[in-house]
DNA sequence: GTCTATACTCTGATAGAC
DNA sequence: GTCTATCAGAGTATAGAC
């Protein structure tokens, strides 16, 4: 993909994908239309291809975008830290994650549960990586005798999955808790109270 | 529906339901096809629609068939056994749930994801009940110290999204977790191991 | 750069023969 | 009950005027 030029085009090329993201997370790749981006940007929809080649395209950008995002958190996990505040602090940052961005989530979220057939390459290298990656430091703060022991890329697992519910499941969280709840807030104290738990050595 | 009379009817009807929970846990509900479900089946498409009236009335009849399959592990946590064992049998059924019916597991999630436009009716009634009337069990359970207090339903949520997680991104678990494993035979040694930490009062 | 018009394909559903 | 043929609508993408 070259890189807009104009003002005009950078606009455009921004609401473009804002539209996309709304679409795709709300209905899946094949449930959006390209009629429905271009009514949420305010383009035609021949217009939508001028910016982009194809639908796919614009997907395909969507993902790359959003993968740097999804991962920074766990990058951000230092070795030199304590080892109790970087791994509530990551849990933290994912958690916020979801409230912020549940869109991103729930795009990842349809992508991987149909098998991720267009970030497959990603999620067996770079990430696969990270966290063997950070596995490696989990360990030896366990060995340390600085947490308890237990399984390290299940841990991450766990916070993956405790996090992404809350933006995935939202309609549910939401359904179920009823009127007068704070989800996310909610939320960050159990998680809290729970990995205090589950990692004191 | 009106229930099949003959048998070859009753074993089209299951061949046609069986291809379309294939089809519409790997591509959601607009991703899938009808030719794709006639293909799985190995029926022709206007012979699909001769046993369901539309692709939906398939969708449909898989959802509702689902639901009580999904809530029955919960429905059978009694007040009367054991607090700790009753929560982690819990735990271990649905676990079991995402190991041995993960197509049903991702049906559901699509279409949670999507905002449950099918089954919202029962998120928030028939779940939404059992919910609260499991939690009322779970805070009787810890005002009498039999476990840690904590927010009940946040409990639930806990064990849904650690269980479901198995089955929705089992794409990723296993490419994260290389070759070698059994992913739902470590998942479950990490999910005893944290709930007993978790419910210890 | 943007729009109208349109080509072409896919897909859900129906008609009607057997 | 099952099949072939086919329709109608939706949806992606392109042509070409402005």
């Amino acid at each position: 993909m070259s890189r807009p030029k104009t003002r005009i085009q950078q606009k455009n090329s921004q609401a473009i994908l804002e539209a996309a993201l709304d679409v795709f997370s709300a209905q899946g790749f094949r449930g959006a239309t390209l009629d429905q981006i271009a009514e949420v940007a305010g383009l035609s929809k021949p217009n939508l291809l001028y910016y982009f080649p194809s639908k796919e395209a614009i997907h395909e950008t969507l993902l790359k975008r959003l993968l740097d995002t999804w991962l920074d958190p766990l990058r951000e996990m230092k070795a030199d830290g304590d080892p109790i505040a970087e791994i509530m602090t990551y849990m933290r940052k994912k958690l916020e994650l979801s409230q912020h961005y549940p869109r991103e989530s729930r795009l990842f979220a349809n992508e991987i549960l149909q098998g991720a057939p267009r970030i497959r390459f990603a999620i067996e290298g770079e990430l696969k990586d990270l966290v063997a990656e950070k596995s490696k430091i989990l360990v030896a703060w366990m060995e340390a005798g600085r947490i308890a022991r237990m399984d390290p890329v299940h841990l991450i697992f766990s916070i993956w999955a405790l996090t992404q519910h809350y933006a995935d499941f939202d309609m549910q969280v939401r359904a179920v808790l009823g009127e007068g709840h704070d989800p996310f807030a909610e939320a960050g104290g159990f998680l809290d109270m729970l990995y205090q738990k589950l990692l004191a050595p």
